[in-house]
DNA sequence: CAGGATTGTTGAACTTGTTCAATTTTTTCC
DNA sequence: GGAAAAAATTGAACAAGTTCAACAATCCTG
């Protein structure tokens, strides 16, 4: 079962019955996206959540200066979000896209508004869930701040070893806010000592 | 009125009634806060939440190598919060220091869970209140990864000029994330064109 | 208004990270 | 399995940002 893990990842958020579980997951839809394909792409207008079962995506941002820029990465339990184009049915800055052949349950925007309004405790649900989110990205913005690319990117291989060892070193780089020639050079670097 | 700002904050982010409005409103306090002196210091525990009506505070951390770190600021019709402390109440790595002689309107950690129970429609105010900050941080890392300290400054003197100018430049290099004498060396260079 | 404390400025030397280009290694896919 | 593509490595020159120290300007506060 594939909602497996998304009703443990709500169960752990909150304290709702079986019965309010699954009426929560029959809202989400079982998605394959194979690798390198997009579930979003910069300009368009994001019309749904996602939340990963198998898998992993790479949801990023290509700046002015044409480099691809890494928020995160999203693989099996993490959500597939673009909080503002979402919120606010605007354009999308963001790409999603899949680095393995990856499987999602999706809810549909019209969907999760019938959602809220037929279990309103829904709202507890999503507003502990993005105020952890909230929490840990400005927890993400003092570590650029405080450290330096190095120790970044030894907090990235401590914190998140599952998604480190399934993606590529360039794919790293834009996660730090490097170039993949820079983190080469720390990682020769690390090995001298 | 100090309660009028925050009314209007409210009602900004969701569409309640009056009534409703006025009372969550009576669920906080008002609290004056003198320039100088701090809200909430780093090892406390985060036992309230603030709506700054009257002032301006600096939310900063101090990392391990004795840098003072500026998460945001708060003047007035801002909040002031302390997400993971509040959420988990775990110590605080933050503090919250009034930069001017201030106002701000308390909600205590008891009285919002009380205030949840109570009238479980704000579950959905803070769901969307987190919501937009969360869209919010997620744009600020990414101008820190894409832009230069020079365009952050310009960022920021556009998009908080009533901030900015009430602020000393040591405060505005803390929140860029840039040594005071960087930015005045920005400032300079940026004057001789 | 005097004077101590904080804030801002500037310069020189230094560190961190970038850019570009060439080469090697690994992966992909027919 | 072999060719093409993508990823990783390395070096040299460069740019961005820091550090430290000295000095000037401003702002409290008694």
């Amino acid at each position: 079962m594939s909602y497996q893990l998304l009703k443990e990842n709500i169960r752990r958020n909150v304290n709702f019955s079986d019965m309010q579980i699954d009426e929560i997951c029959s809202f989400f839809n079982t998605k394959t996206v194979k690798k390198g394909e997009y579930l979003l792409t910069q300009g368009s207008i994001c019309k749904f959540e996602g939340f990963v079962t198998k898998g992993c995506f790479r949801i990023f941002i290509i700046d002015t200066k044409g480099n691809e820029n890494i928020l995160y990465f999203a693989a099996e339990d993490w959500w597939l979000i673009d909080t503002d184009s979402f919120m606010n049915q605007t354009p999308s800055d963001l790409y999603f896209q899949a680095l393995e052949d990856s499987e999602v349950l999706i809810i549909q925007k019209a969907d999760k508004e019938r959602l809220y309004d037929q279990l309103p405790l829904v709202e507890k649900l999503f507003r502990i869930m993005s105020q952890k989110a909230l929490a840990a990205w400005q927890k993400r913005l003092i570590r650029n701040h405080c450290l330096t690319a190095k120790e970044r990117y030894q907090y990235f291989l401590n914190t998140y070893p599952n998604i480190a060892s399934r993606i590529t070193d360039r794919q790293i780089a834009g996660y730090l806010g490097i170039t993949h020639e820079f983190l080469s050079k720390i990682k020769s670097k690390s090995l001298k000592n």
